[in-house]
DNA sequence: TCCTAAGCGAGACGGTACGTCCGGTCTTTGC
DNA sequence: GCAAAGACCGGACGTACCGTCTCGCTTAGGA
């Protein structure tokens, strides 16, 4: 499984949308920025969704409140951002192209059940599931970010291709069922059993 | 589809435990745990999870705070009663048994698709993964609702008897995937094409 | 010079007006009451009026900002009150009655200058003014606890009675002149000749 | 009564104290800094002392922040130079001298009394004394203005000139007691009976 | 018939966080 | 070098709820 760089989805360029400046007036703060973007990161990690707070974010990035409030609207643009940037989770799970679908959707979901079932991360998972209900970015993003929004669906289409798959199974549907079995085991909070990626490989992929 | 009834799987019965009365004092007041639920259901649809406040409902309900604390530990266990009762979405979605497992299962996933399709659903349902996020009990109470848990396995178990399904294959995986499917959806905000619930039967049970 | 007792226009009883209490609730707390006044009466002193904060006397009181709000509606509300108490300057300056009105006269002014010009009662008294200049109770207080309202215009009416002052003097004009000589005077920030109130009396009283 | 010139008092050239003109760079900005005290003068009127806001200030001159900054040390600084300027009151209230001094006091007060009761000017004018409270130039031009500094004076002295006040008459402390005395008339923002003046005269002046 | 314990409405309380406003400083750009 | 624009940190505003606590009823056994 490869991760796609974090960052590399970067919006963020200091000037005008058209590459100009502003008349006048100090430039945004990158150092704020990043700082914000850093404490929101580690409170979320700590704290989960819903006991992270503007003003303790503002306090850990040593920022006054105003700033956060004239860059973002909301606690959830907060945290759209920080997962774009990667902070919060790899910024997408890939899989693999070895040339064998089962293999590779195996490894993936290994991967993908070793992290959301790691107790560091899986109250954040769920916290980041919570956000997602609230803010549409945030839903996209974390999918594409699980890998339901094309590196999945791309993989699958280069197991048609080899004939691992048929040419007219419906890749899409199999991509977000397998995003959304995910979704379900981390809300469970249930363990994985070794065997789970395999079995359920074999249930999508007869 | 059938709907199990609402509050079958009540649990208040306005005795101890042990079916003795305490020695003294008014037993619970069954009107205001009414009201109370009636009101958090309102307002829950209303104003989704986040925005539901103690007070609020105490206000709606017209109720001291106290008598919520005294019953209920949080607003989750309140927004989990409330899923039990059958307030905020049919206690169970159920597919039916006709006999052929695919058309059972795309009549099950056309009510299911239109249930969070509908707008006034659309955001109480994203809500309630919120709050399945923060709650186990809501999330597995969720699950059960929307047929993970039994009915929807108990449904396919019957398809393998009638050789519709292969006799390995994995049934509370493909129960899985298909409600984790549903809640991406969900969560994706997008309508349903006319087609996908047939699209989606096929993907799933070649 | 007599000082009425402090407190004794209080108006606090803790019950409603009819005596009764109310249908349901915890009383007022006299506790919060007094250390809210307390702490507002000190960071006056300290402060000053407009560096006072709600923030900094409920934190100064241990109290809920809340429960400030509860009570009183503003910043000057609550320096109306303390004034009331007589916890920012002793509730009223009362000229004694010797049988001399011009001596009494120069007792007084002479303790009222006294009490304006040391450099910890001098901002404190000017912040005063400006209080009063926001809040029509407050100006009404301090100029009754300044004299002009009753105490000075019964002493002076004694001293018509002595025949001291012709008997068609105009007494609240008198009172009146005297209090806003007093006022102007702080407002100078101007030290007291010590022979000032002897002039002021023979200006006022010829 | 005769008023003396708005901006008489002016003090500002845009050129150094000496004349000449400093080294490099523009000079001081005439607009801006009239647009300013425009501006100030507006939003005092409007909104009282406590309520002006450098902020708002800068936004109705149309000029940025730090230039009132560099002008001008602090809010009460800026309203001070108003007051100079004349903009927020006559510049200064002067008896006239028509020969017979009550007559011309009694004048005198109609004409403050009816400024001070005017309903547009009693709330700014109690802004001021609070502003005054807490700064002593706002203060002493305040004083000056209302007549109390010199133009009284010069007026009383001519009555003892005239034969229509004793030889021995304290000056500063009648014109002071005048003063003070409308004062703590628009504290109290109570109305001024006709004959106010009239009694106020033979009160002090007797 | 009292006594007593609990339930209940009401709401005060100490707190925490909200989102906004403004103060005073600093930085950038343009004249 | 002044001025506009405006970002920045800080701090107070007044409001909304939290969860706990006390009141003064009411209610319903057990004594």
């Amino acid at each position: 499984m490869v991760l796609s760089q974090p960052g590399s989805l970067g919006h963020w360029s200091g000037s005008e949308p058209d590459g100009s400046r502003r008349r006048g007036g100090s430039a945004r703060s990158q150092a704020s920025r990043l700082a914000i973007l850093a404490a929101t990161a580690r409170l979320f990690a700590v704290n989960g969704y819903d006991r992270l707070t503007i003003e303790g974010i503002a306090a850990e990035a040593r920022v006054g409140k105003q700033t956060i409030y004239r860059w973002w609207g909301s606690k959830s643009a907060l945290v759209a951002e920080c997962l774009l940037e990667g902070s919060l989770m790899p910024a997408a799970f890939v899989p693999a192209d070895t040339g064998d679908l089962a293999v590779d959707l195996r490894e993936w979901l290994v991967e993908l059940f070793a992290f959301v079932d790691e107790a560091a991360n899986a109250s954040m998972t769920r916290s980041l599931f919570a956000a997602a209900a609230e803010n549409e970015d945030i839903g996209r993003i974390l999918g594409e970010s699980l890998g339901a929004g094309s590196a999945l669906i791309r993989r699958l289409r280069r197991g048609v291709e080899a004939g691992q798959l048929g040419v007219d199974a419906p890749l899409p549907e199999l991509a977000k069922a397998l995003v959304g079995y995910v979704i379900v085991h981390a809300l469970e909070r249930a363990g994985t059993p070794p065997d789970l990626p395999e079995r359920l490989v074999a249930a999508l992929l007869p």
